[in-house]
DNA sequence: CTGAAAGCGCTTACAG
DNA sequence: CTGAAAGCGCTTACAG
């Protein structure tokens, strides 16, 4: 096999081959197949069926090089490895994500890493190099540093998280001062006179908001609260739990920021002897499929993770395709009502098992 | 502002940049910063400072369209948004492949599809476009088209799952049959005569080869074995696990394909009025920490999901690096050891609560 | 061991 | 509305 020859790149279709095909310039069929005018459109159609046919992919390093968009989405996660795995949020949101992207023919680019600052250069390299057209931060935090870090690199950035503390960039957010108020004003119309919360990572911006309405609403409902700081992860909230049911006014409800720390805390509970709801009523803020087959279902604020990664995805690819647009100033934010979904974990009433009707059917 | 001037691609520093600075051609720099033969080492040396301090990003679309790897490995999932969120596995499978890539200086590019088919489409655009440099494949079935399509492909890509099936592609895979039989003889060291396995999705290649190896391992230690197809999620779960207890001869001990069908079949089992594992002992073949803290704590096959991730981006990444090394011939595979994690839901022994000591400790 | 050139595949001004 | 050219930033043969 002679060495010398200068291997073509084998196979590979490019719009000089289309161009020779057609007739035309390789810039005309730039043109045709971006949807741009400057051709006719019976040249148009004629460069994009022979494209099709000869099943022309085109190069998106040749595009990146030239100015285009890279047609990548990236996003960073500074948490570590096995709260990824344990908690619902991340999976139902990335593919809400992935869905819009994949449609728009984005590609997601993901790493993790174990520090701020590691995010934050990661942004920087990322933009630097020109791998990603834009991306999105999660796990918004009071005061967060990436927030200036990632005005100051002025590349298209959205906050999922708010409101408030994502200064000048983008944001979708959840009401989580709503969400608590359904959680509460629902326990307070089944009597509940006295309330907790176990909060999860107490420096996340979601978790301050949750407590201040928590305190909030309380006050306004005449129902007392008392707050448990516990940190994401079942054992956590498995203790403060276990300290909540040990007090001498314990509470009748306890209200867990996770879906994971939901079911660790129910356990302990039911371990206890009490019974859910009529001893002890128990709510999650992150539903999940664990909560709804927990045996009782638990009560939760649906929050629908996947359809936030929608809302993300879409709102992203609208300030990257503004990009550039100084007359569009600040972005508007968008937000995502929370809807309460009462299971039997709090509402004796409601079936106490959603598996019921399934097991009936299934003996006959 | 006037627009007709040529925008000089802010900022941007490029090997040209760093060539004039060190008096030397682009060639030289590109030689140097790839630590490539063909510059002096006083000449690299003083190459790369300048490179640094000028804080110089290689272009990855540059390199790429030049030839060069473009850095980056691809995933696609063919499973539901829903799945993805509520099992342990991909969560921890996907930060232990990260923490490789990302060592290695590789992107992790992931995508949700909803086929097969789809994802065989993936895989081809992703390589005609030279988007990855390789793929990896997960959740491998019996006879699965995946693999032809990417034999015949010809790319770099490594199958997730094993042992067999994986055609003449490398793979790395847990060893199943162990796993089962580790779970089963534990079982039958404690007495039981008669255990179930409620079994995941059936046609994925790893529940094929534990129900094998359940059977199998059962009638050599004389122990009576009963098997429940139940799909992945909670609710086929709970229902096999119920039906098994309205059984006349009902097992003492029942195996769950994952954290989350376990977690849904204890309950199921505690609300039937039995004792775990006085009555029924249970077991995960997926550990996580959903399994460590449930009450009991429940006896799990310890993957380490997460190492899994690890070692299929090591090897995937040796893949890429030997491409076009016609010599290699076939991969061999590589094989991960399944751990017996013994805990109180099979061992009345084994401590019943991990919180036991941290709850004590928080109190004083 | 070093230097100058060609080329990767595309897009974008800029002339006709 | 169409055509020919330059350029994006890098790597790889190919001469000296």
């Amino acid at each position: 096999m002679p060495p010398s020859t200068p291997a073509p790149r084998r196979g590979r279709v490019t719009i000089a081959d289309i161009a020779r095909r057609a007739g035309v310039t390789p810039a005309a069929v730039s043109l045709a197949v971006n949807g741009r005018p400057g051709v006719s459109d019976a040249t148009r159609e004629r460069i994009l069926g022979i494209a099709k046919e000869l099943d022309w992919e085109p190069s998106p390093a040749a595009r990146a090089l030239a100015g285009a968009p890279v047609l990548t989405i990236g996003m960073v996660l500074a948490r570590p490895a096995d709260v990824l795995g344990s908690e619902a949020f991340f999976g139902a949101f990335g593919a809400g994500l992935q869905e819009v992207l994949s449609a728009r023919d984005y590609a997601l680019q993901m790493k993790i890493v174990d520090s701020p600052e590691a995010e934050v250069e990661t942004y920087r390299r990322w933009f630097a190099q020109r791998r990603v057209d834009g991306v999105v931060m999660v796990d918004l935090r009071v005061d967060d540093p990436r927030v200036p870090a990632l005005e100051a690199l002025g590349e298209p950035a959205l906050v999922v998280g708010g409101p408030g503390h994502h200064g000048s960039l983008p944001a979708v957010y959840v009401d989580d001062a709503l969400a608590v108020r359904l959680v509460v004003e629902h326990l307070a119309s089944l009597g509940h006179r006295r309330v907790a919360r176990v909060a999860g990572t107490a420096s996340f911006l979601h978790t301050a908001q949750r407590d201040a309405a928590f305190e909030a609403v309380g006050a306004e409902l005449g129902v007392g609260t008392v707050l448990q700081d516990a940190g994401y992860g079942a054992e956590g909230a498995a203790r403060a739990t276990a300290d909540l049911l040990a007090t001498e006014d314990a509470p009748s409800a306890i209200v867990f920021d996770s879906d994971e720390m939901a079911l660790a805390g129910a356990h302990v509970v039911l371990e206890s002897g009490r019974a859910i709801p009529e001893d002890v009523a128990v709510v999650t803020i992150e539903d999940s499929p664990l909560a709804r087959s927990h045996r009782p279902p638990i009560t939760a604020i649906g929050r629908s993770a996947v359809e936030y990664g929608r809302l993300a995805a879409s709102r992203l690819l609208e300030v990257v395709a503004a990009r550039g647009d100084r007359s569009s100033g600040t972005f508007e934010s968008r937000v995502i009502e929370p809807e309460l979904l009462v299971r039997a974990s709090t509402d004796p009433s409601a079936p106490k098992s959603p598996m019921d009707g399934a097991l009936r059917s299934s003996v006959s």
